[in-house]
DNA sequence: TAAACACATAAATAACTATTTATATTATAT
DNA sequence: ATATAATATAAATAGTTATTTATGTGTTTA
């Protein structure tokens, strides 16, 4: 049986980074988004109808969330899609919600 | 092979709760204070020193670090011996380091 | 080309939060 | 009892951030 390494090797920029990388999951207007992308790609105004958030409080928080590499867009048209960039959000998410139902 | 599920359900409440969650997660002293915590039990005169932040700036972030259950205290003496309270956190930073290291 | 649509951006504001400085509490030692 | 040590708490401050309101940009359609 292998035993888990019982220490965590994280330099003080690792650190900070990844205190970056939780605040973007630190606000739930958006938590709400992500979640909303794990179904489907969305445009901007079906977001905002959907979780009832103004236009551009959604954009703001879309452009975050595409700053930091978690989404992704493309716009056909006069729209523009938004998708997850990849699967670690869902992962990440799946085991918050575990850690919560405990 | 059995197939993840692609949805994730998700109540409003739960979508709060998660982001309160990360919140504990999104500032950079409490990462390092937990960090230090995940190698062994510490008192905070400890912890201050060694990540040279000011006691009361220590105490502050342990009370909101006890308060979220990540960390549970005893005190023996004069000295307040503080400690991760479950598995959980470590999981979590572990995750969160192998995403960051991608 | 003008109007309408979808989205982004800017400025202002309000709310929240981490740190510092100072002081209070609790426990030990003299 | 008093002094000292370890930690907690309070008040003040400064920095950050999400939302609103207003406006700008890019695209389609009439």
């Amino acid at each position: 049986m292998e035993k888990k390494e019982d220490t965590i090797q994280l330099s003080e920029e690792q650190m900070y980074d990844m205190a970056e990388l939780f605040k973007i999951f630190a606000d739930s207007t958006r938590i709400k988004i992500l979640v909303a992308l794990i179904r489907s790609e969305r445009c901007v105004g079906e977001i905002a109808d959907a979780l009832t958030i103004s236009q551009p409080a959604v954009s703001y928080q879309l452009r975050i969330l595409k700053q930091s590499k978690l989404v992704r867009s493309r716009r056909e048209g006069k729209q523009i899609w938004y998708a997850l960039a990849d699967d670690h959000v869902k992962t990440i998410i799946q085991m918050a919600k575990e850690h919560l139902e405990e």
